[in-house]
DNA sequence: TGGTCAATGCGTTAGTATGACACAATGGTA
DNA sequence: TACCATTGTGTCATACTAACGCATTGACCA
């Protein structure tokens, strides 16, 4: 019962190494087969589904703790993270979707800092589907990517929280690169070009957005064309690293 | 000595009342005399400037706990007010600041939940300079608008903040109608162009400047134009509310 | 082996927004 | 009454965008 102890441990005194009332959730985006998805963790008794979060250590940095949850349910290091909202209402964290957790543990809920309320910010992650090994948490059954439109029904207000998330990665899209981290290190214009389709979920002219993406500088073509397709093959591009960063840091002037 | 027992209550037993762990800035801006101001108050014993901030009742909206502090300090109600971003380094909330209320309200650092370390979320207002009355909070002497140029040595990381807020505002400028708070009734267009001026902190050219506020179709001319002025007398507009609030939710096409 | 064809790469055009500046109109002031 | 700083309106070259045309490519198939 070494897992049921640690789990009774967390509800009895995680306080003493977390900030009470303040989580962190995290949405982690991912890009397979042409469709945008998200990283979810399944809820052990409930069946719901929740994103990945967790807790402030005491001495802790927020963005720190969002890289930490991150790299626990990934395994990745190094991923640019940014918060992009605070959620809290009062009636948020509600307890109906622990209830079966004090049943399965043995905790009362007024024993337990779990069952106070929390005020959560988002961070949002782009991460390189093919390099995460999803790990499930303690609270949960499974930890998959799911597609961003097809989402069953999420714990609390998590589902709001996507949506904000989604809202926010679309507008940062003007101004700031994607790609480097939700792409494979070559890839086509074709392949670019859903990426960024999928995330503002509308189509866009082919032609247009090739001259746009190459004017951002960002890119570079290689000498290689993609092999083994029906009809003309497109080259391979990869990014710019030094331009990417840059723009990263001032914005790029960008429209679609 | 009422007031010092209020406040060693606060010291003592403010986390029965509020959230641990979470506190609220919020940076007021103002415009009068063309140029920008910030509402700031003046602590009691450091007497260094700092926002004004507060906590999050236990069952209280963190948007309303903003605009419970807005209120306090200007009178002002149904104020829009939104989240920029928020403030977590653990080494923040040093305890220095606090170190002359110790002695002077007889509170050990390890009895208050105030020398705890405190995440804040910052929040922007803008508001009608004229219809503000500053009062102070029970930490400091005075409460006060001050020139956005000219701030003295502030609390903690509250200069930080302030930027952040500024260039927060910078970028809503693109996005979003402002002035409606910031500006008289009636206003004239040089009035309105030295207001985005002093936002952006750059001379803009006044006609097409007025073409393009214009073209948004936030503001109404009236009938009237400005009397007792030497040369030209410049037309009066005012906002036209109904699609300054459609503006509002939806945003303006609009670059500066 | 050579034609087919869908997808890619590159180019054109019309419409629109922007920045810079010219010029006329206004109304108190000298 | 002439002056002149300030405001209101217009113009023009340029840049950017959306929409679309057309030639090229290269695997596939007859």
């Amino acid at each position: 019962m070494s897992y049921d102890k640690a789990l009774r441990d967390h509800y009895l005194k995680g306080h003493e190494k977390y900030l009470r009332h303040i989580s962190v959730d995290c949405i982690i985006f991912g890009f397979h087969d042409n469709e945008l998805k998200v990283l979810l963790l399944q809820a052990k008794y409930a069946g719901l589904w929740g994103l990945p979060g967790g807790f402030i250590k005491k001495e802790e940095h927020m963005d720190e703790a969002a890289k930490r949850i991150l790299k626990e349910r990934t395994g990745l290091d190094e991923i640019y993270m940014q918060q992009f909202y605070v959620f809290s209402a009062p009636e948020r964290s509600t307890r109906k979707a622990n209830q079966q957790f004090l049943k399965n543990v043995g905790v009362k809920s007024n024993e337990s800092w779990m069952f106070e309320r929390f005020i959560t910010v988002g961070y949002t992650a782009l991460v390189d589907f093919s390099k995460v090994e999803p790990v499930a948490d303690v609270f949960s059954t499974t930890c998959e990517w799911l597609n961003i439109h097809e989402i069953p029904e999420m714990l609390l207000d998590h589902r709001d929280i996507l949506n904000k998330a989604l809202e926010d990665l679309q507008l940062q899209l003007n101004y700031h690169p994607v790609g480097y981290n939700l792409l494979p290190e070559k890839f086509t214009m074709p392949e670019i070009q859903k990426l960024y389709e999928t995330i503002l979920d509308k189509k866009l002219d082919r032609r247009n957005f090739q001259r746009k993406i190459i004017s951002t500088g960002i890119l570079k073509r290689l000498n290689e064309t993609k092999k083994g397709v029906a009809h003309k093959a497109p080259w391979y591009y990869k990014f710019d690293q030094r331009k990417y960063q840059k723009a990263l840091k001032g914005g790029i002037g960008f429209e679609l």
